[in-house]
DNA sequence: TTTTAATGTTACCATCGTAAACATGGAAGC
DNA sequence: GCTTCCATGTTTACGATGGTAACATTAAAA
């Protein structure tokens, strides 16, 4: 049963996709905990490789996680975009959806949120398409509140800065939740997201509403 | 000309107080470069001391880290506290200058803020000073809501849920200008805080607001 | 004056990112 | 079909950095 063709018994010298298998192993590890904590060796050592091989594929450990935080964004965008088409189905508040979608992303995919939104690895300027991508997902948010004020369902006023106050408030909501920064502090529950979500989501329609309500 | 008492040309063997010259050159070099980026080595270098001398008055760098993170609270919530103070005496909004408080001290102090909202640090666990403090500079918040409530200045609403609000547009705002998340991608002018300052101010009194303006 | 405990120093170690030089083997050209 | 070459891995080594352990020194207590 011994096929003439010797096969390397595991492991070609050639891996075949290294590069993703690198950015798979390492976003696993990111989001099984929940935190960008992870170094190359271990890296290579689950793709079945030599540490030093990640730089064939990767300039710096920071390039590799500017690769994830791209891949973070532009998920995040596409689920911009879903909510938006969502919201127009159904009949609900398109920039609502969007910023539940966002805290969402953020609670269920700790790790990864991280690697887009942490200091560490991001000089933008380094690495143009993540600040691209960034500022797309931004941009889309922005789409829709110009909608929304051409609707007149918001008020009229600039929609950058609307979206520049819709992004803060998700964005920090959801970061201090993540760094459990003062949400502890909190009612009795370990933290109801739905109902924080509701909330934090009246609230910020209060700031878009034409008027009295 | 000689005194009997031989006196090492610099540095006594102890120090005097390399505990706080220590905090105070990590500060130094936290505010300098605006980023929470220092190695105990150079630290010790500064300070006129081996690297390892740090060790006696630090169980480890975070721990030093967890007390400069602990002195900004300190210090956010004092300037908390004057600008309720200021807002009782001018007659202006209470939350509102808190929130500009919030994020001029994060602008003015890129570094400090960082180290005292960066993931890296901040298992809260492992410093129930750090901990507690933050939870008094966010119960000063809430407590500030809570007689603006029962002034009948703000809405009727859990003051825990509209601090969390509060607190969520204004740490987020905060973030997002430090870490250049979006905001690049606004108007012209490179982000003019103080009107950026009064948008978000504007949108998150509407949140707080009683009733129609 | 003796003892002791706090504070520094000297040697090391382990981890980790990264560079340089070498190796291998599949595909491209002859 | 053979040779060449380049992409992809490997080996080896280095430097930076946080940290530990054992020893040294001196101010202050006994």
């Amino acid at each position: 049963m011994s096929k003439p063709r010797k096969r390397k018994p595991r492991g070609a010298y050639r891996h075949g996709d290294l590069r993703n298998a690198l950015l798979a192993e390492a976003l696993r590890l990111i989001q099984e905990r929940g935190q960008v904590d992870f170094n190359l060796r271990e890296l290579a050592k689950l793709a079945g490789v030599t540490h030093t091989a990640a730089y064939r594929h990767f300039r710096s450990k920071r390039e590799l996680l500017a690769e994830i935080a791209l891949a973070g964004y532009q998920r995040l965008l596409f689920l911009f975009q879903e909510a938006a088409f969502r919201a127009k189905e159904s009949g609900t508040d398109p920039v609502l959806e969007q910023g539940k979608v966002y805290v969402r992303f953020a609670v269920e995919n700790p790790g990864r949120f991280r690697a887009m939104v942490d200091p560490g690895l991001h000089p933008f300027i380094d690495f143009p398409d993540l600040y691209a991508t960034a500022k797309a997902t931004f941009a889309s948010l922005v789409a829709t509140i110009k909608e929304g004020i051409a609707a007149g369902r918001y008020r009229m006023a600039s929609a950058t800065r609307l979206a520049l106050s819709a992004w803060a408030s998700v964005h920090g909501l959801s970061h201090l939740i993540l760094e459990q920064l003062v949400v502890d502090s909190m009612d009795p529950t370990p933290l109801d997201l739905e109902a924080t979500l509701d909330f934090v989501g009246d609230f910020v329609a209060r700031g878009f509403a034409r008027e009295a309500r």
